[in-house]
DNA sequence: CATCTAATGGTAGCTACTATCACTTCATAT
DNA sequence: ATATGAAGTGATAGTAGCTACCATTAGATG
């Protein structure tokens, strides 16, 4: 997400017309494309750990001091993705008529079943790795963390609550608790129809009031 | 919790008479609580950051290699604690009349308002700063989802469910996304008393069926 | 008391990451 | 077209977290 905005943004002030991607800025995001490649490659190959900086700087012909230049840490090479912007603006999209879990579930769906294969199974490789590498799941926390925090601002908009009241802070808690509970298996991945499958299943079950034997809600 | 086990274990098949609490025994208790205690207060005085390892473990008078052998990482001085075992008992202890939510809702009360004032304090701050670095935020994440194991377990338990089935996974899911995103708010701490109204209050949000405007549960 | 085991300290080394600086490459204005 | 400024790059050196190894010491056991 960081990373879309700065690829983004331009130089100058631009010209309308031709809109200034100067050879700098596409250089700059083609040196980013490529450590990016290399470094899944690598970590592919010979697993995560056992890939220095050093080795994908090399694969990458750059200097180390250019890898942290593109990504602060090494993790953030595997961690950082472009999605929220894209499911944000689905998230906006949906009609005012479905619930707010539904509403959430057709953006998530609508987002990740545009991609092509290439970039599923990508995406697949990626979630299994910041499932298997401790550093990376690790990392993961602050994502939810935003996640939350994200999610309780749109929901406020779009009920027109305080995001900071505790009633959407909870909604919003639950809702990005159930995903981490229930969105990866041992393995990893979301983007198959198991996935969403399971994912559905759960959100209908938080939809009614989590409803176990012995937990009787409010009723 | 790692911790209290090791802490705990007896080398030795005990004599039940004299349980062979060995010298050694206590003096590496000594020594843990020693290298946590002016690792916190090193901590408190200079940041977490700026305190090395190395001025850890000579304000604790042992070598630097002494430190990783009690500790792993830097982190776990912050992170680990050793409650589970105590909420893992209190939450057995409670009457099967109750709710889920409520029976989790009195274990963590019992166990946290069971605290002297000083151990309290210890807590505030140790969660402060787990909420404040980066990286202790970071290694949270594990220990959250370590917890939605732990209790979707404890819960299966209780009514008599696969700990692996969506449904269950979901309500472990939400319940700890909920304290998640509430117990905490900029500034950490949960123990006093408006932290504890705070999760009161969206745990009971969450029991009725997160009843948000426009989100309509199943009805 | 002798012996065996566990805890310790010290050394050396790897890797992620930072800071600094000189150099080169592209962009812009005259 | 060229000079001037800015931005991207690489090299060097250094810090800190962490690991592996080995020799030494301190405590437990028979």
């Amino acid at each position: 997400m960081k990373s879309l905005a700065e690829d983004h943004q331009q130089s100058t002030v631009g010209d309308p017309g031709r809109p200034t991607v100067g050879l700098r800025e596409r250089k700059k995001a083609r040196t980013r494309a490529s450590i990016r490649q290399h470094a899944m490659r690598l970590f592919r190959e010979q697993g995560y750990g056992e890939t220095t900086v050093e080795k994908i700087a090399e694969a990458a012909e750059v200097s180390p001091s250019t890898f942290f230049r593109y990504f602060p840490t090494k993790e953030d090479v595997v961690i950082s993705d472009d999605y929220d912007p894209l499911l944000i603006a689905a998230f906006r999209a949906q009609p005012p008529e479905v619930s707010v879990v539904e509403a959430l579930r057709r953006s998530v769906r609508a987002v990740f079943s545009g991609l092509d294969p290439e970039n599923i199974e990508r995406e697949a490789y990626r979630h299994q790795l910041m499932e298997t590498v401790p550093e990376l799941r690790a990392a993961m926390y602050t994502e939810y963390r935003r996640s939350i925090d994200l999610l309780a601002n749109l929901v406020a908009e779009r009920v027109g609550l305080d995001p900071e009241s505790p009633e959407l802070r909870a909604f919003a808690g639950a809702l990005v608790g159930v995903m981490l509970a229930v969105a990866y298996t041992s393995e990893g991945m979301v983007l198959d129809e198991g996935g969403f499958g399971r994912i559905d299943r759960a959100l209908a079950f938080l939809e009614a009031g989590l409803p176990l034997p012995g937990s009787r809600p409010s009723a």
